[in-house]
DNA sequence: GAACATCTTCGGCATTTTTTGAAAAAGTTT
DNA sequence: AAACTTTTTCAAAAAATGCCGAAGATGTTC
């Protein structure tokens, strides 16, 4: 999420009509000085109102990325009140990771790389665009119907993958009563498998996958892809 | 959507570990060849080849804006193939604008702005962090319920501003039954004023604003915010 | 309005970028 | 394996960045 937020004052501040007045606008945002950020950076004042006032016309994209991570810190070491405004409600713990991928990617080979099985009647004829990793546990007890939103990255054309699951019930009913269906769910490592989730899987036509995979390995095959 | 597309492009390569890497990363993923990018940019491949090896260490934001435009431009010129895998399912055109502030501003204040009169008896003590406008009509058409997900940009403290309104009651429906919730709704210039609308806007504690304002106008002022 | 902090402007210099063109390397097709 | 395209490497020269520090302008607070 802060990640994202990142990626946007840097990329906004490249594509702008004028770099030098989106900067100062994000500095602003985070009611930093000049003199602040310059400390935080390691410059001199002067410096940060010559990139303001776009005395270089095209600064070098270290430049940008230092600046805008030393904005982003001076919030941090304040307690982050700005950047609190911007992780929608509260940083839950519910939600291990989200990505997007860069384009579509088949299901099949998605599968391949989590060596999953699938226990679903359901086709893996289709694409998906990224996937979230979530604590099961942790988002029952955590996430309200507006976290949800959370989960799903950019589109609903994902994977959702649930750890720490017992039976891979809740999860599925989760998806049952929401209106928001992933591409395909997948239950890490479940202790049991409760046929009820393969019956909501096979009802919302969603492709339920099985990994036995160590979470970590997990997470870093798919971090390959 | 395209904008956030080159925004992510550009704030990503930004931020990278390896700015070469990221920036072949998405010149493949737009299969586009040096030699093509080369000539849109008006450089020689070798330039794109150094900048992809990072001989360079800090390339200027210029070049990399020049770089994330022209990918985008060649693919558009073949047609926008890649392009369409981004902008997720079917380009609907219920949705008119979508917007996010930087930080919250009161909605008291967005009211003024629009013109509009509160209908609710709900209180408009509250921050919003962006709006988006959608065409009452062609939503009910056009949106499924993934589709919603479209509606709300990041987060779900926003006003849903809807234009073609007749009474005012199937906006307020659709909010009725979807699990989230807009911090305000806007109808623009209905032609009368259904009282279950206020009733719903009421039971679910959002306030509902009615503004008479040109719809052109109202763009031109929302965007000034 | 004096004292203060914040911001703006700019000369100057070391360091980098930007870019080319040519030649070599790597990959593809036939 | 020849013919082809695409990619890599690199020296060199002009241009631009990155940065400081001092002096002036602008705002704020007491």
């Amino acid at each position: 999420m802060l990640e994202k937020l990142a990626e946007k004052m840097a990329g906004e501040i490249v594509l702008s009509e004028s770099p030098g007045r989106t900067i100062r606008k994000w500095r602003e945002t985070f009611k930093v000085s000049q003199k602040e950020l310059a400390k935080e950076l390691g410059v001199s004042p002067s410096t940060i109102c010559d990139y303001e006032h776009e005395r270089r016309e095209s600064p070098g994209i270290k430049t940008i990325s230092r600046i805008v991570n030393s904005i982003i810190n001076i919030d941090r070491k304040r307690g982050g009140d700005v950047l609190k405004k911007y992780t929608i409600g509260v940083e839950s713990d519910a939600i291990i990771q989200i990505r997007e991928f860069p384009i579509g990617i088949p299901l099949t080979d998605f599968k391949d790389v989590l060596g999953a099985k699938n226990v679903s009647p359901c086709s893996l004829q289709r694409d998906i665009h990224g996937y979230t990793i979530v604590d099961s546990v942790k988002a029952i007890l955590s996430l309200n119907a507006t976290d949800y939103l959370k989960i799903y990255g950019w589109s609903t054309e994902r994977a959702l993958i649930f750890t720490d699951v017992r039976y891979g019930r809740s999860p599925m009913v989760a998806i049952r009563v929401h209106p928001l269906k992933p591409a395909c769910v997948v239950l890490h490592a479940p202790k049991e498998l409760d046929p009820l989730a393969i019956k909501i899987a096979e009802l919302e036509n969603i492709p339920l996958l099985v990994t036995k995979m160590n979470l970590n390995d997990l997470i870093k095959k798919l971090e390959e892809l």
